[in-house]
DNA sequence: AATGAATGAGAGTTCATTCAT
DNA sequence: TATGAATGAACTCTCATTCAT
């Protein structure tokens, strides 16, 4: 009954004007890139007034960090997800899917990773290698042990994680191209479609 | 007749530095992205000096579309190669592995049009709309003829494109990632085969 | 009869706050210098908030006109102590010893004051004037009137007081330099005897 | 004759607003203290725009050391010309004139050393341990061997230079004061009788 | 064809102070 | 009395671009 309360507790305002901010900068980082986007921007888009903005972080780099922490989770749900008690293919495909509806619903998160990676990844490094690598490796292990015993067919499970990864995210990374050639119409069910079947064709033992 | 030598030599000064200028602003460019650039990385990187370089190009804009216009062509060879009145699924994947190999030899040209694309093309829109979308839509055409007389199994053609850009690309766009979890032993010899295998399966009739 | 009650209290803590204000902001100031020092740095010191601090002071400058009006009697009491009635070298080198004392003591204090006049004493001079001033001329004019006496060997009064404030002070102001001279070993014994020597073998008549 | 040229050869217009920005640096720092002092009031001393200013230096800190670093050989020089050679009380005598004569002429090299100190030498205190602390401990030295052979009368030496420091440079740092106190008269002369006398009775034998 | 010198516009950040409670 | 929240003004520094030669 008697919770502990909250050693930090942060005031329905404090929150409030974090994610206002967050929100923001997720726009304006994903759209312009770290060195391209502004603290006026940023300001402008959340609504409040610069300094106040570095009342709730300590500077640009602060909210960037903060941003690329606070996604990986999300980022990395859906391959977490992936169940080892699964039927294998089925899980792989389901990962296939996720990932795309990842793109679909989060395309500025995508984006907003994709820069970070372009540039060499120099805030997000020690996060790759801390979170990401060991996740890879373990889920590396576990398509491995499935194609050894005969229920997906075999390929390199790093680089059909990569491959997953890129057809995936193409779809927001690479947004404005694929609106030039494809025009406005809604394009994620076909993709859909059509990574569904090289991925099964691929898989298929 | 001594005349026409000093225009000579000029233009000879003249190319020589447009090329160290573009040479080093790719370097750039392709590395801290639009933004992150400046003229006096440039300037450091291919010897000259910063005025000089304005005399050359009317800004940093210049050089930028520049650089990217030029590489319109260089990237775009590969598909303009596909081959009528070759045999489909080997155009195809002779397609994916001269891709591959783009990103293997041009991994900074390829970032750099990634991070064009990632911004939402603002310098690149019209040439997208120009040079890329007609030659999509005529290889994609192809590409659904050949489905058609069912030299080639059937999928979508466009995003059959858009995978094999992302999926070869990947690997020089993500490549800070890529080496995170690799490590640094070379990855393009297993890629090549991951590559092959899966757009072999998915197109074989 | 319960109504006077809080008023005492609060005065109590009126008291205990302003006191805490004035202990940090002599920390802070003396340590950066009146344009170095920030209002965090006090608060931070003294465990009050900024605007709370505020509610005590009108602000950053009142908060140091204070401190150095509050300071300038302790400052100048050992001048003021000394005695017409007294034997006249005892009085100056027991005035010599105080001064040494007091920047021994109160180090901060005196490097508060050696800013304040270093910058041309901008918020000190009329103190300077009104209330320096006049007990410099008296005290002057009391050594003159030994040194007329024989009690004392002649020479400049003021600049006499010059060289017993310079003398002593300086191992408060310049303590970096003497700490780096000297090592951390304790200098002010030493100091004492040798100032003691140098102004009792100028004034032994 | 064919001197070698100088490795950088600063070109006059250079070497002229060096200077410029060094001299306005050293009129806007003495007077306000390094964290008072801003870019704009040396641009403005200067006639120079700030932005140009930072063409000449890599920023305000860098300013403040070069003008340090530059006027430590000036501000030494005259306790490294006491000559082991020279008579003793006359050259310490001599010291105490010249250090005077330094505070009249330098009076804002005076005041610019004193505040870095005041603050706790934060950029000096290399150069204190480096290049002031042997000499001190030269003259140190020397000072007491004159002592031993009974050419001076004996008294700490580090103390005694410290005297000379503190006295001399008073009428530079404490100006304002010293004013206030003296009037606008000219105080020179009387400062050098005081402290000639003060010296020479401390130090005959 | 080339460059040292200079700058206006703007970037991120700090800080004394005020607002609202 | 006290404080979270907010801000205008100012600060240091950057950078694409221009000037003058």
């Amino acid at each position: 009954m008697s919770d502990a309360q909250p050693v930090k507790k942060s005031s329905r305002i404090q929150l409030r004007n974090r994610n206002l901010i967050l929100e923001a900068a997720l726009e304006v980082f994903s759209k312009h890139g770290y060195r391209g986007a502004t603290l006026d921007q940023i300001a402008e888009a959340s609504g409040l007034s610069k300094p106040n903005i570095l009342y709730y972080f300590t500077g640009k780099k602060n909210i960037h960090v903060t941003l690329l922490n606070q996604l990986m989770d999300t980022w990395l749900a859906p391959l977490r997800a992936m169940n080892p008690e699964g039927e294998p293919l089925e899980e792989l495909l389901k990962y296939v899917h996720e990932k795309l509806e990842m793109a679909r619903e989060f395309p500025r998160e995508s984006r907003l990773f994709a820069n970070e990676i372009l540039q060499g990844a120099p805030r997000m490094r020690p996060h790759l290698e801390g979170a990401l690598r060991p996740l890879v490796d373990e889920k590396a292990g576990l398509i491995q042990d499935w194609m050894q015993m005969g229920k997906l067919a075999e390929t390199d499970p790093r680089h059909l994680i990569f491959s997953i990864w890129a057809t995936t995210q193409h779809y927001a990374d690479f947004e404005a191209q694929v609106q030039v050639l494809m025009g406005e119409k809604p394009v994620y069910d076909e993709a859909r479609k059509h990574l569904d079947r090289m991925f099964r064709r691929l898989l298929t033992p």
